[in-house]
DNA sequence: ACACAGTGCTCACACGTGTCACTGACACGT
DNA sequence: ACGTGTCAGTGACACGTGTGAGCACTGTGT
């Protein structure tokens, strides 16, 4: 156990780093014009010679400006904070927060993934500001008040934008529509002379807030389902949804299975592809015959569901580009006059293949 | 067109973001006191009535220190770096990802995630250099240079961490031995009676620093298989591994499905499997049976692949956890002294299953 | 000889913090 | 009255950078 005095860091290669002040000296030059040089500041001219002296000082030295005490000095940086969840995502957000990262990349941001779990709204809006981002882009896993927007606003964020089911005055609210997806899935069932759907509700933590309104959503076609078919005066039995709660394991799918023909369900949509696929699999595997007696629905139109037999229905979600969303980032930025306005993105259609 | 001047931003709420200074004025202290008091400095005593006074007052103007100016003064920032990659990876990796953000975000760091796609190595480390993080940890997709870490360390960087096939000294080393999986892939499948074995290169770009080692990896295990065999003097009939370029999708699977009879292999390793499934579907499709005409073995050990018929043998890949990783982090960080060392880790087992 | 403009560069301040050294004020023991 | 000690707090500097104002010098036109 050393007894290090602990209180100055003492990096052991002696050198510490260099500084503008450094490369000044060694160039013979002020510290005001190795600033100009090196940012090719077009407002002063210095000689030619002299940048030559200070680049070649520069390089000899390493130097590397830093980050922070430009940015202190510029009053603004170029950082957009992403709050990270932790909710265990399917591929296709993956996907998407990967595009956004790489397009904001594109656009000379930096990118800054803030885990920030079981805080409270107004605490989180505080760690973020403390960074003094330029831009926060939540995805609604922590609920933004509308004091908190305004403390990130006085802060210096010139855009803040939510993805998620509520929208923040204040913010650019992209309604992330989860409800249409169990909609649009359900109506198609019902569409297909389907009466009893399940609609499985994931049991993973976390998960609630894209589960539920899916689950809404599908209660909600059964509704509008009823009352057209009231007016038509035709066969006006109700419709039924009926919640399932499942873990994404075979023993939780086969547990479900088991006890399928007392639920007497004739189709089912399952949150998700991978949450079909598994069902689907522990469905067959109890006798259970897909589509004839039940319907099989999934969401995300993964390839991997083109593979099984049959073939897998789906609704393929229109997600919101990550190209897209760092534009807008941008002109957010930019021009802090861009109305804050709510868009509804997230359009999404049934791929009707086998399963249902 | 809006002629604005455009050199101040010019909030257009009056109102600036408060500093310490503000909060003084407003507690009638000086600025020193006010950052005692927000920081519970122990060495200073201040009065309880004083405390209370700053505290409100800072409440009040809601103040939120400013991180920047702070590390700055400090010398030092709690920042770790980890430079994202434009890889198309799977769900493995997005896992460990999200764990080693979360973790670090528990020790309390940040985590900058800072995509550098076609810099060479040196202009990378510049750039990451330019936010004097305290740690960097890289996956190997910007292959780093003995100088470019040494410019890391200078600029304040008290750990480097590489995770990837080649070792870099100065850092630690965390070996993902990508070929051990194709090693131990293709020795199951030898050791099964297969002799001439595929093994899917996909041909997504950025996949490259995985298929490769893999492919290596298979070929290794051919190799010394025939070594051995030849020692026993049995069938020594020489072992074959034969490449398979594939895309992720349907049409490039059907095609490499068609010409399967004349490549003439009895078994594959599909680098993934997802790429294994998708390849076993066109295998199936066009009348090949698996297992026993041709072995199909993935990687990665996912839920989906259990779901198939055959069900997907597998090597499954004991990825190094996000958090002892994180620990390594920290632990590196503030015993500056810990030798860089290099460690091998990813161990992989094959689980049989029904496809070989 | 003087004004004036242009060139090439430097001085000094500001950004927002943390912290070391110091100062008044008061109490206590002699 | 004087030294000593504690308490509560302040003044001032440093961190590394960008930039407006200004300065010395040189040529050029009157």
């Amino acid at each position: 156990m050393s007894h290090s005095t602990e209180q100055t860091p003492e990096r052991p290669t002696g050198q510490a780093v260099p500084t503008s002040a450094d490369v000044a000296r060694l160039a013979g030059v002020s510290r005001a014009t190795v600033s100009y040089v090196l940012n090719n500041t077009s407002a002063v001219r210095i000689s030619e010679p002299t940048r030559r002296r200070v680049r070649e000082a520069a390089e000899e030295l390493g130097y590397v400006p830093h980050a922070a005490a430009r940015s202190l000095r510029a009053g603004h940086s170029r950082m957009v904070l992403l709050p990270s969840a932790h909710i265990p995502v399917g591929p296709l957000y993956s996907q998407f927060f990967h595009d956004l990262q790489w397009e904001l990349r594109r656009l000379d941001y930096t990118v800054v993934q803030y885990g920030s779990v079981g805080l409270k709204p107004d605490e989180a809006a505080r760690a973020w500001a403390e960074l003094r981002p330029v831009a926060v882009v939540s995805l609604g896993e922590v609920e933004l008040t509308e004091q908190s927007v305004e403390l990130l606003k006085r802060s210096g964020a010139r855009a803040v934008i939510t993805l998620g089911t509520q929208q923040v005055p204040g913010t650019h609210s992209l309604a992330l529509d989860q409800g249409r997806i169990g909609e649009v899935a359900t109506a198609h069932l019902i569409e297909s002379g389907r009466r009893r759907i399940g609609v499985v509700v994931p049991e993973e933590p976390g998960l609630g807030m894209f589960s539920q309104p899916r689950l809404e959503g599908a209660q909600r076609a059964a509704r509008t389902a009823a009352a057209t078919e009231a007016g038509a005066g035709a066969d006006a039995v109700g419709v039924t949804v009926v919640p399932l709660p499942l873990r994404y394991d075979e023993e939780s799918a086969d547990e479900l299975a088991g006890r399928w023909r007392e639920l007497g369900l004739d189709a089912v949509f399952a949150y998700n592809d991978e949450y079909a696929m598994l069902l689907m699999r522990a469905l067959q595997d109890a006798g259970i015959s897909v589509p004839e007696e039940t319907a099989v629905v999934g969401a995300d139109d993964l390839l991997l569901g083109r593979l099984l037999r049959p073939r897998l229905s789906t609704v393929h979600i229109d997600m919101v580009l990550g190209r897209e969303l760092a534009e807008l980032v941008d002109r957010a930025v930019r021009d802090t006059d861009v109305p804050p306005r709510s868009r509804r993105l997230l359009d999404s259609r049934v791929v009707r293949r086998e399963s249902s």
